[in-house]
DNA sequence: GTCTATAGAATGATAGAC
DNA sequence: GTCTATCATTCTATAGAC
């Protein structure tokens, strides 16, 4: 499309709206981190984006297709952080590896990882689907990859589906929690040093009770 | 007084207040878990209540009031349960039986402990106050217990607020994300089978994670 | 202590001029 | 693509009869 590419090379058109879709979406990721979907309001998040509230429908239709929209990204941030599971057989490896970037997924988009927080305590109104299809699926995948270790006698018996829920909710707990954690702090937010620590102590402590290291 | 003894004896006055606010804050418990503060409505709760929207603001006068109730009764479950961290000078013993026991409270209580996720999640704008005070010493006093053990050698040299943290962030999910957790089990809530095995696998991936047993 | 009716404010979404 | 004005709805909270 002709009028697409001048768009994008002269600032017109094309160009505004992919600007204003990520300023909404940004916006939108913040206001439903603070408030749940339905504590969340379409003119707060306008207000927080910087455009009039119109705009914002005009962009988005609906509240709830702006809030699939911020779901959907952390989601699929997550599943990228997943395959690096795969790439590798050994278990320190892959594990060690797979908590170091759920960890620094909470340091760079704790916001995505609350609004995901939030609509899973709300029982999933809006992604049940993907529960049941994408993450379903996924999981029974890794807890396979798990088990087989287990057999060869590289893990401790442990069963994998206790031990991913552990590292999901130790991960993502420096998100979700990133406020009472600051607050116990001294109301500073970790260091890049204390986090490093921090990282460091949850991959010891799993891979050491899973009987992986010594 | 005579008129609240009669009242509690003959179902007037009294206990009838009494029932009604175990009522509402039971209903309130529920839909704050499912809604957030902003996102609860009144008449939802009067209706999950079962009774007329005014007698709620009768009994609370504010949304606000009845929250700061719901979320003072989980936090004062945690804290007793707490208590229990104390009475033991034994590592393995006094880990044990708090995870446990933060275990069966993500078990009997998921509700409250829902509205706390999502009342930390929002940056805790009613219950910073609690956060600064009372959770903050019994962290402090805690931590020193833990550091004592270490250095006697009966645990290994992890720092012990990201242990805290992560036992925390363990037993919590199996309340805040149980919704999550019975998903990935087949649409089916965890039996009772099933959760003692998760709180089994738990303790002992943390007990042997911080060199407490082998 | 109960409950209908409603005030007064805020919400999601749209119309229509520019 | 922007934005003012506004509609229909829903919200918290209260007034006042019973």
């Amino acid at each position: 499309m002709a009028w697409a590419r001048q768009a994008r090379r002269n600032g017109s058109k094309a160009a505004i709206r992919e600007g204003n879709e990520k300023a909404i979406l940004a916006a939108a990721e913040e206001v439903f981190a603070d408030y749940g979907f339905a504590g969340a309001t379409t003119s707060k998040i306008a207000e927080v984006a910087g455009i009039p509230k119109a705009n914002l429908h005009y962009y988005f239709p609906t509240k709830e297709a702006l809030y699939r929209q911020v779901i959907e990204n952390i989601f699929n941030i997550w599943l990228a952080a997943a395959a690096s599971f795969d790439d590798c057989d050994d278990p320190i490896e892959a594990l060690t590896q797979y908590i170091h970037i759920k960890m620094d997924i909470s340091r760079t988009h704790p916001k995505g990882s609350k609004v995901w927080a939030n609509e899973i305590i709300q029982r999933a109104p809006m992604i049940q689907d993907y529960l049941e299809t994408t993450l379903r699926e996924w999981t029974t995948s890794r807890v396979a990859v798990i088990e087989r270790w287990i057999a060869e006698g590289r893990l401790a018996p442990i069963d994998p589906r206790y031990l991913m829920y552990m590292i999901w909710a130790t991960t993502q707990h420096y998100a979700d929690f990133g406020h009472q954690i600051s607050t116990l702090n001294n109301d500073h937010d970790l260091s890049e040093a204390q986090f490093a620590k921090a990282k460091d102590t949850v991959t010891q402590i799993i891979l050491r009770g899973i009987g992986a290291i010594k």
